[in-house]
DNA sequence: TCAAAAGTGTTAAGTTTACACCCATGA
DNA sequence: TCATGGGTGTAAACTTAACACTTTTGA
């Protein structure tokens, strides 16, 4: 290719920055990283990694996912596009930001010692790399209006889970109290969400019956209302 | 700033796509660009223009809509960062996406017809240059979004609108009718949307009263639910 | 036997929808 | 005088919110 029109404008150093959530104990929680390079080495920050010359940026926040939790096909939104002049102290770096969310179990724990990584709650984050709290908060802000429309949360639980689980996952997200009664009534009219004969004794004597998720019944659902 | 650690990293050139809205006729329009240089000059395209070295990307969205339209300090919402490795024919290029509502009235056209630049409807567009399509896509769905939460519908009317040309408006932004005395019983109760003792006889002889949105009556409702 | 979590219905209030006719005016 | 767009109310259906007690069982 002859050198183009374009080459008279300036180029780049472009990131992704992954916010990765999983959700444990009733709680909210980042994946969040000890930056392992200078500058700011051992601060706070998302896990992010550079484009490649020739990679997607979708791409790229996939590898970067996959290098610190091992996972493949993990469905991941864009937040957006981070682009301040002195955002990044080290070099001037645009970094997109993409979120994902994991279930904690399937995780692979050893990658995320070998990168220095540890899930933390949301609820009480510690101070983080440049604007990686905004970030976090764009992610936040999207995912609480994603799941008031589209059935997102079940990526962060495992593939059986109790009411009380799915409810203190809403909750966390939603950062409010939900009745339980009603919130129960709301998920028994939903063909999606199927009871099991599967009873969880973990965290109650009584024992809770166990639930699923079926994504079949859930895309043969109209997407359009009468 | 000595060679740093991003510097074994690739560069991409970066610019901003700009989806302009406004309002005419009843009908939702996009300000369009016949495409003013190489590769694929004269095709239909979005407005864009490259991020300087030192320049915030936001600002650069900025920069780029005020260069089409002489407007100043128009609130402009990032749709997301468009970033396959062939979108752009030319080169590599990233491009992050900003969509922005207008008064029509307040453009300069002067400017549109420098740029080669005409308002085109939604409802058929013609074919677009790369991935344009799909960021008006975003951007009309970030819309509707925000449209269902916020009085944003405003910037793209003139300061004194009826009650008429409102409901058009937010017609053809959901893309769908509503019925008439519903819409205006909702209005009525609205702090922020006043009725003003002006009357518009342009379209109608009986002639339509003229409303007036009220942003200080906007900004002092309560922003939570009781 | 008792502490801890699971499970279960009803009612009132509020919101949304559907629907059709008269009004004022300029051409 | 009539064609055009402006303006108005009510009732039924549906949705949401508030609320408290019984069940099961392992320690």
């Amino acid at each position: 290719m002859p050198p183009s029109f374009y080459s008279q404008y300036p180029k780049f150093h472009v990131a992704v920055d992954c916010i990765i959530f999983g959700f444990e104990k009733g709680q909210l929680k980042v994946l969040l990283q000890k930056r392992p390079f200078e500058p700011r080495q051992g601060e706070w920050s998302l896990m992010g990694g550079f484009v490649k010359r020739d990679e997607d940026i979708d791409h790229a926040a996939q590898r970067t996912l996959n290098q610190l939790t091992g996972l493949h096909d993990i469905y991941m939104k864009q937040v957006g596009a981070f682009g301040s002049v002195n955002r990044d102290s080290g070099d001037r770096v645009i970094s997109i930001a993409y979120f994902a969310l994991v279930d904690i179990e399937r995780v692979n724990a050893d990658l995320n010692h070998e990168n220095s990584a540890y899930w933390e709650e949301m609820t009480q984050l510690p101070p983080l790399l440049f604007d990686h709290k905004e970030m976090i908060e764009g992610a936040l802000k999207k995912l609480r209006t994603m799941i008031g429309h589209q059935p997102v949360g079940f990526s962060l639980l495992p593939p059986l889970f109790t009411l009380t689980q799915l409810q203190m996952l809403y909750e966390a997200i939603l950062g409010e109290k939900i009745d339980k009664r009603n919130f129960r009534k709301r998920v028994s009219v939903l063909p999606y969400i199927e009871k099991t004969d599967q009873i969880d004794k973990l965290t109650s004597k009584r024992g809770a019956a166990l639930y699923r998720f079926n994504d079949v019944a859930y895309n043969l659902e109209p997407n359009f209302k009468l």
